[in-house]
DNA sequence: TCGCTGACTATGGGTGACCATAGCCAGGAA
DNA sequence: TTCCTGGCTATGGTCACCCATAGTCAGCGA
């Protein structure tokens, strides 16, 4: 069982798709661990520097890169803030672009949970108390599955 | 706005979650970009060694010890095939929890289809032809944002 | 004005991911 | 028996990513 694949996808031989993917080109541009787990941490809420490199576990200098690629490609941005008798701080959020990078996180917390060694949280809905799961859903509302996804060209 | 969290997650300063979330386990077994692009081919239905390596535009050397670490983590196994005439070969297909990783897959596709240049491919439904999305969803049903999205304990 | 702190930047070095080229091995085909 | 092909393995080198340590810089507090 697989994706199908409709127009030039289908006819392809064994050229790469390379940049023609906007999954290998998602993967170029923030497709790094500390990328990603830095977004994961913007997420739950830290936007301060000094605590997004050492809730990720990393070294300033690699934060610092990282934070800059990512403000870069439009995922995250600083704003100015400042708390009451401190000085003018940067915080980093994230923009339109970052907010949608939410499937991509709790689908990789989804699968790590389910198929690694370790502990995980409960992904739960705030509302009802149900727990929460990424899904494929067509615009009709059907439950899509690997055999019922067509790829094709736009 | 921001994933809430509860329990020991809410409560920790800055202690680095590390091989403690689940996401950061995915990365380090699956999170390369040669490992992921691998993954989506072979939902697209490539399954031979030498295909693999040209379609996603790697050298041999390399797509077969990220196969070989697919294999190991359980994503991908071989299975023996032949084809008429010809001697017995090996497919590398999905394993039920590199099946998993379609919401993966799609996910990433569907952001760098949002936010990154370039062509993207449509992702339909078969059945009915609606485009597909990535979704949040609890299990009353209820379609799930950020901001009503907690993370707890187990 | 001096020092402290948060937010970086700089330097040197290790590891891992990748490439290109070349070689190895099994097993049908000739 | 030799050749050819698919599926790898081996070697040597580049580059990206990471670390640790140290330094810079701006601005508020005293």
């Amino acid at each position: 069982m697989a994706i199908s694949l409709a127009g030039r996808l289908a006819e392809r031989g064994d050229v790469p798709l390379g940049t023609g993917c906007p999954m290998d080109r998602t993967l170029r541009a923030i497709g790094n661990r500390t990328a990603l787990l830095l977004v994961r941490e913007v997420f739950y809420g830290t936007s301060r520097f000094d605590a997004l490199a050492k809730r990720v576990g990393v070294s300033e200098a690699v934060a610092a890169q990282r934070l800059r690629e990512l403000v870069e490609v439009g995922v995250l941005t600083k704003e100015p803030y400042r708390d009451p008798g401190q000085r003018t701080r940067q915080a980093y959020v994230l923009t339109d672009a970052g907010r949608d990078l939410l499937p991509v996180v709790v689908a990789l917390v989804q699968w790590g949970a389910a198929h690694t060694e370790g502990t995980a949280p409960r992904r739960t809905h705030v509302g009802c108390g149900e727990p929460v799961e990424v899904e494929l859903r067509c615009a009709a509302g059907h439950v899509v599955g690997e055999a019922d996804l067509e790829l094709g060209t736009a």
